[in-house]
RNA sequence: GGGCUCAUAGCUCAGUUGGUUCAGAGCACCUCGUUUACACCGAGGGGGUCGGAGGUUCGAAUCCUUCUGGGCCCA
């Protein structure tokens, strides 16, 4: 065997194994099921730490439910990711040579699909690197053909249910992709700008005027008005009044609302609604007129009046030395302020009025609300209620915009009249293909003889999250077939990000209300149990790791170098659900890169190694059949008896984990249990003297333990596991660890524990000693115990006096009533020990560590003795609170008394 | 501006209805050690007024108020 536990040649050869036996494979039987849909990654991903974070949560769950007997299924598959592999296909197109504006939608769409045949099953493969036991037959993508039916049927279904509707509204312009963007393809930071302060002069004596401050002097254009407090001395005797708006002359009224703050710029406000989202909805409270000075490109257009046909900042330019000639600029400022770039081409983002589909939220978000507060879904950890609550009530809830001005999506199947194309809101034909909606057409306006020549269909695409929120039905094909369905629906858990609480989570519970009990013929269907939340990864400077900021290790790189299993260790020990986590890897301070180590994953790494040599140690053992000496086979049966009972505890406590999807807490506790118990107390425990066999019973059941233990511990650490349990015994075919349920250990007598922790105890306080004495190895000192109840009830106990021996490494130990000559005393818990001891004792020293401690028990005693003195505590406290108090005591009187004891021993 | 969340050892975190005079773990650090599974190891050790201040209570890391400082969402 090696030396050293070597994962990559074991992990290349178990997961094929798992495959081709067919264990990630689900298909519906009688057995109850356990389903997780994987939170779609994006087609354009390649697998960082938030997607591994994510992953080995979900396949912990699913082998656990495997392991349990339960039908697992884990469903694959990919989103399709309109904006962001719209942008990749765009920029794969222009190195090409190719414009996106040169080709039909058709022939792009034919890029896309090559893109993402191509590039798009990357991750997935990589998740299996992770050992995720997907069932990979099951994988899916969200723009495939079922898929995409499903999402036209529930647009179709929506509008005649009259929850559609389109009308203009403020969105997020990027004006060099030509397209609306959602709040989250926005990023916010702070620039550098200038406020320019303006003077708008009184339409009836334009020698006085008010000042107003602005960033974007060319939007005065669009102006319609000047907005004060109206509780503001300086100017409340000119509402109502109008004003001049510079170089363009036209009058506007000066307006009171409250929303103007006081304090900022001049305390005046210009109110552009075309071009702010705030001005807008002021505009509409005062039924102001609203005026777009803009093209599509954020060019000036003919509304403006003048510079026509200028790109914004080009107008800004031109238009500041007009306004000072004009006599109109007082004065500029230095400005900081937050300003919003699109995430895919950086430009600034333009508000921008548009005619957009909407979704009415209202019952949706009262019924999702509702799923999440009856406790149909719930949350893990439960605080992420009050951020879904928060976005869910009705004074939050928003309509959503749910159309994309881009080709890689879902095209709304909507239909307009050619006779309107230019109208201002032409009457719209919704059906599930052009020949329905040419039907509709023809009934609606009466026509018999509109041809498909007299349509043409809306040219936007659905939102991707439009898609992803039927995720769990629409996997399963459940709007065509409700087979597969009525099998895995309602789904057990979620495992995602809380940033997507909302875009995704609430959303996808809405869909599971609106539809499933239609298809299911069910009163409320909600898409899962549970939804875990996993943290965010986060560099050593709290930053999300993400590609751009090139601040995450290479998921490849770290899986190569610590195993699958070490990563999976290192992430997970970290990962307190819904906590975010800071991932070690260390910066290189000369490259500025990020390196790929983790000293988490090397703990993992050596863990995997641990058990490796808790391996080795067995296997190398000689066996005979019977102990060799009655001490050995004592002994051996203390530690079994107590092994079992740490087991059947430990099994308990997981159980108990899961249930709370404390996973972080599981492995951490399988890693200390094997370590500690197993390998450091057990093994050692039976471990035969050198030279000497051990009996095959004992050497059995140490299989059986280390066997369950590496069960306990497979849906953690999946491939090591699996090799361990292999080479602990020859295995059946069909019998492998991923699929061996384990037998459940039952509590047999608590006070196996409490005896060797007692026995633990004394161990450790004589390792202590000879440590402190620098005693070699070697030596076995003789040692002796003061008589107590506890120590001749221990004592008693065929094999005890040999097993403190056996581990203290001790030549003998006896009863004694007075204090050994040349021995030293030990403290364990309450009881009192001596060791041999022949050289020259420190009696000073020895004097004032006794006095020490006899202070620190002699305080302890007091604050015990206060608290129990306290009428109010004896009355208020609980009766157990209280023994345990008087418990404390008698066990610190004793000591103290044995403590004296030893002092006055001294001389 | 509204809301959520966090602050515990050098670092990353536990601490589950308030109850030990030991506030735990891992890593890092220091000392010692090659004892026949493992130096990717073993035995020890140093290191915390639980962010500050006030309050409730017999008793507070834990509950309340407030302040400070991070992170996030929304506006």
């Amino acid at each position: 065997m090696e030396s050293h536990y070597q994962p990559a040649a074991i992990e290349k050869k178990w997961y094929p194994y798992w495959m081709d036996k067919g264990y990630f494979r689900s298909v519906p039987d009688e057995r109850e099921a356990y389903t997780i849909v994987m939170p779609p990654p994006n087609v354009t991903g390649v697998l960082h730490m938030g997607h591994m974070l994510n992953n080995t949560v979900q396949d912990i769950l699913i082998r656990r439910a495997r392991l349990e007997g339960k039908n697992a299924c884990w469903v694959p598959g990919t989103d399709h990711a309109s904006i962001a592999t719209e942008a990749k296909v765009v920029h794969m197109l222009r190195d090409q040579g190719i414009k996106k504006s040169d080709i039909s939608r058709e022939e792009f769409l034919n890029y896309a699909f090559e893109w993402k045949d191509k590039y798009g099953g990357i991750i997935l493969d990589q998740l299996k690197r992770l050992g995720a036991s997907c069932d990979w037959d099951r994988t899916r993508f969200t723009m495939e053909e079922s898929l995409s039916e499903a999402v036209i049927k529930v647009f179709v279904d929506l509008h005649s249910k009259g929850k559609l509707y389109r009308a203009m509204r403020m969105t997020n312009w990027d004006s060099e992709a030509k397209t609306v963007l959602s709040n989250e393809e926005v990023i916010y930071s702070e620039e550098k700008d200038t406020l320019y302060f303006l003077r708008y002069p009184l339409s009836d004596d334009p020698k006085n005027g008010l000042t107003i401050a602005t960033v974007r002097p060319e939007t005065i254009l669009g102006d319609t008005a000047v907005a004060v407090h109206p509780d503001d001395d300086r100017y409340k005797h000119l509402i109502g009044k109008t004003v001049r708006v510079p170089l363009i002359d036209r009058d506007i009224p000066v307006i009171g609302d409250t929303y103007v703050d006081m304090e900022f710029g001049t305390g005046a406000l210009k109110i552009t609604p075309a071009h702010d989202p705030n001005d807008y909805e002021i505009g509409q409270r005062h039924n102001l007129e609203t005026i777009n000075i803009l093209t599509d490109d954020a060019r000036l257009n003919e509304s403006a009046g003048m510079l026509i046909g200028e790109d914004r900042f080009a107008a800004r330019k031109k238009i500041l030395p007009m306004l000072e000639a004009g006599g109109f600029l007082v004065k500029t400022e230095d400005y900081i302020h937050k300003v919003g770039r699109s995430e895919r081409t950086q430009s600034i983002v333009e508000p921008r009025l548009t005619l957009q589909w909407f979704l009415e939220m209202g019952d949706f978000a009262k019924d999702a609300l509702a799923a999440v507060k009856d406790g149909e879904v719930a949350f893990h950890p439960p605080q992420f209620i009050n951020m879904y609550q928060n976005w869910l009530n009705p004074d939050n809830v928003r309509d959503w915009c749910i159309s994309r001005q881009l080709w890689w999506g879902q095209r709304i199947p909507a239909w307009y009249l050619e006779s309107e194309r230019e109208t201002e809101n032409p009457q719209s034909f919704v059906a599930i293909n052009a020949a329905e909606a040419l039907k509709k057409a023809q009934e609606v306006t009466g026509h018999a003889k509109l041809t498909l020549d007299d349509l043409y269909q809306d040219e936007d695409v659905v939102d991707t999250w439009f898609s992803s929120w039927l995720w769990p039905i629409s996997v399963f094909d459940g709007f065509h077939d409700t087979k597969e369905l009525d099998y895995y629906y309602p789904t057990q858990t979620l495992v995602t990000g809380w940033d997507i609480i909302f875009f995704w989570v609430a959303r996808m519970i809405m869909a599971g209300y609106e539809w499933a009990p239609g298809l299911l013929g069910k009163e409320k269907v909600m898409p899962f149990e549970h939804v875990y939340y996993t943290g965010m990864v986060r560099d050593n400077k709290r930053r999300k790791m993400s590609k751009s900021l090139g601040n995450s290790p290479d998921a490849l790189a770290l899986l190569e170098k610590y195993g699958a299993d070490g990563v999976r260790f290192g992430l997970l020990s970290a990962a307190a659900a819904g906590n975010d986590i800071v991932f070690d890897a260390p910066f290189d301070q000369k490259t500025k890169s990020i390196l790929n180590e983790s000293q988490l994953c090397d703990q993992g790494l050596r863990f995997c190694n641990k058990m490796w040599n808790a391996l080795k140690l067995i296997k190398q053992w000689e066996l005979v059949d019977k102990a060799p000496t009655q001490e050995a086979a004592q002994i051996n049966a203390l530690a079994i008896a107590w092994m079992q009972e740490k087991l059947a505890v430990l099994q308990q406590d997981l159980t108990e984990d899961y249930a709370q999807f404390r996973l972080s807490d599981g492995v951490k506790r399988l890693y200390k249990f094997i370590w500690d118990d197993f390998c450091s107390w057990y093994l050692e425990l039976v471990k035969p003297a050198y030279g000497s066999p051990l009996d095959r019973a004992t050497y059995d059941r140490t299989v059986d333990f280390y066997t369950e233990l590496m069960n306990l511990l497979h849906p953690f650490m999946p491939f090591v596991t699996e090799e361990i349990w292999h080479l602990l015994r020859d295995r059946a075919s069909g019998e492998d660890c991923i699929v061996t349920a384990y037998p459940c250990s039952t509590s047999i007598d608590p006070r196996r524990v409490e005896d060797m922790d007692l026995m633990n105890e004394m161990v450790s306080r004589i390792r202590e000693l000879r440590a402190d004495k620098q005693m070699p190895m070697r030596d076995t000192p003789e040692a002796w115990y003061v008589h107590s109840e506890k120590a001749e009830t221990l004592f008693a106990q065929p094999g005890t006096l040999a097993l403190v021996c056996k581990m203290a490494n001790l030549a003998s130990l006896s009863p004694v009533k007075e204090e050994p000559a040349q021995s030293l005393p030990v403290m364990a818990g309450t009881e009192k020990l001596y060791m041999a001891y022949t050289a020259e004792v420190n009696v000073e020293e020895e004097r004032q560590k006794l006095e020490e401690e006899i202070n620190y028990t002699k305080g302890f005693i007091k604050s015990v003795a206060n608290k129990l003195a306290n009428e109010r505590f004896v009355a208020g406290a609980p009766d157990e609170v209280v023994d345990r108090e008087r418990q404390k005591m008698a066990d610190g009187e004793t000591k103290l008394k044995s403590l004296e004891e030893s002092l006055a021993a001294l001389g």
